[in-house]
RNA sequence: GGCGCGAUGACAGAGUGGUUAUGUAGCGGACUGCAACUCCGUCCACGCCGGUUCGAUUCCGACUCGCGCCUCCA
């Protein structure tokens, strides 16, 4: 049985889809103005690895991330670099979808642009204003009326009343109550804008995704995710724009991932103090990155470090080495429960530490048959990998990952079994002094050997 | 101030009202020419104070500390 933690709710409650055996999930994707930090693959990668799951459970999920491509932030920047808000986006665009590319990370099966909606975006605008739920104020701005809603803070238990008070929004005289935000934006000299009933503007924040999900997957849809810093105000102002206009519940559930941290410290924008997803590839394989990822519950925060990095490049070479040269097959009847704890954990709120504890206890297994030589190996190493695959980790091939790929100044491949050669040569004479030496020497290099009855392998350490 | 989250062994990180998490590191052994990989064994734990209970790291309350949101950020 699935469990999921709702945030409105914040319980862990079993999942009830609208449609049997089907999930429909819309998951608040990037404001492309800038590369993706480690905190947007903590997005995409944990919801990769539950959609990935859930598929493997036989659910039919039909998964939507979006693209915010036209917002105060984007214009700013692309006046900032002098280029057109088109370019900018496009060039953020193919870079995002490089990054997940490179973390494993499938496309979602749909991934609307807010630029692509704007109709959509004007009409539940329309129905807001309709419905007495917006007002078009003077100056071709449109805006929500919070206090309307009576819904308005459920998801992040904030009362209206005290965000009058708390509020630091400019007061703005155009707006009735200062807590109103804004659907529909007049545009200024020069932005980029679309006609409208209300005049050339452009959509506010929320607006889009209230558009695209509705377009993509209806009034209402079993899950609603993002990021840890979604809640408020942009989720809360989803609900109300898209529960007031649709006049029924939005999302059945809402799941937002953790925070990235450094030093204990959110990663983010304004602090200054992210990596962004390239910057970290350049070190690290994208399966460590993944692992790393994984290895911390989505909705806990995770604190980036070159040691935690390090340690998921660790647990990774333990699962390779542990594939390394079997052929995984199914070729004997297994009796153990792997399986079913591995897929427990999953289940439950996709407790990917408790499940990555299964596939070490399975590693273990594993390794001891091997050893042993026993018939069971082959068939532990594909349950391993099923398993593994079930969440996107252990998709490349054991040699390869652990040889990797020669980096700047490293010895190559060639070079590295040329060395081994000649201290085969030496081992053969007893010449130990020159063996250890050339041992040494690749040591040297991160090159790490491994002699067996079947001759020498070599993987480079990280 | 309001609303939330967290505090687990050397580190990372799950979980549980009474029983081994898991990984890395450490220690002892096996394997090895010596190593590495691997295997076997092993040490180290639940912030503080009360309460409930036969029994609490696990439930309840107070406290201390840390973090997030309340403003753009995934």
């Amino acid at each position: 049985m699935l469990q999921i933690y709702d945030t409105l709710t914040k319980q862990k409650t079993a999942f009830k889809p609208l449609v049997e055996g089907q999930i429909s999930m819309y998951v608040c994707g990037m404001t492309v103005y800038d590369y993706c930090h480690i905190g947007h693959a903590r997005v995409m990668v944990s919801f990769d690895v539950i959609t990935r799951f859930l598929r493997s459970q036989g659910w039919k999920v039909n998964y939507v991330r979006n693209i915010t491509d036209v917002d105060d932030k984007i214009i700013k920047r692309a006046n900032e670099n002098q280029e057109s808000m088109q370019q900018l986006t496009q060039r953020m665009i193919e870079a995002m979808h490089e990054d997940e590319a490179s973390l494993f990370v499938l496309p979602p099966d749909q991934e609307p642009r807010a630029t692509g909606h704007i109709q959509g975006i004007i009409e539940i605008t329309q129905t807001l204003i309709d419905k007495g739920y917006a007002y078009a104020a003077g100056n071709g701005d449109v805006y929500y009326r919070v206090a309307k809603f009576e819904g308005y803070g459920k998801l992040t238990n904030k009362n209206i009343d005290e965000l009058r008070a708390g509020a630091r929004v400019a007061v703005n005289e155009i707006k009735e109550n200062p807590i109103d935000f804004v659907l529909w934006k007049a545009a200024k000299e020069g932005e980029v804008s679309w006609p409208s009933p209300w005049g050339d503007g452009r959509p506010g924040w929320h607006i889009e995704c209230s558009a695209m999900s509705k377009h993509c997957l209806g009034d209402n849809f079993d899950i609603h995710g993002g990021g840890p810093d979604l809640p408020f105000p942009h989720h809360e102002n989803e609900i109300a724009q898209s529960e007031a206009a649709n006049g029924c519940t939005f999302a059945n559930s809402w799941m937002h991932a953790g925070a990235v941290r450094v030093n204990s410290e959110k990663m983010s924008k304004s602090l200054g103090n992210f990596f962004t997803i390239r910057e970290v590839l350049k070190k690290y394989n994208a399966e460590v990155v993944r692992l790393f990822l994984a290895s911390v519950h989505y909705r806990s925060y995770i604190d980036y470090s070159e040691q935690s990095l390090k340690e998921a490049q660790v647990k990774l070479e333990r699962f390779y080495q542990a594939l390394r040269g079997i052929n995984a097959t199914a070729e004997v009847e297994l009796q153990n429960d792997y399986s079913g704890k591995f897929n427990a954990a999953m289940n439950d709120d996709f407790n990917t530490p408790k499940a990555i504890a299964v596939l070490f206890e399975l590693v273990n297994e594993l390794n001891s048959a091997s050893r042993q030589k026993l018939p069971t190996a082959p068939t532990l190493a594909k349950q391993l990998l099923d398993l593994a695959n079930s969440i996107g980790l252990l998709q490349q091939d054991p040699e390869a990952f652990l040889q990797g790929e020669a980096k700047e100044g490293e010895l190559s491949a060639q070079q590295i079994e040329a060395f081994i050669i000649e201290r085969k040569a030496a081992r053969a004479n007893k010449d130990f002094a020159e063996s250890d030496r050339i041992r040494d020497l690749l040591l040297e290099q991160s090159v790490v050997l491994k002699d067996t009855r079947e001759g020498t392998s070599w993987f480079r350490e990280s």
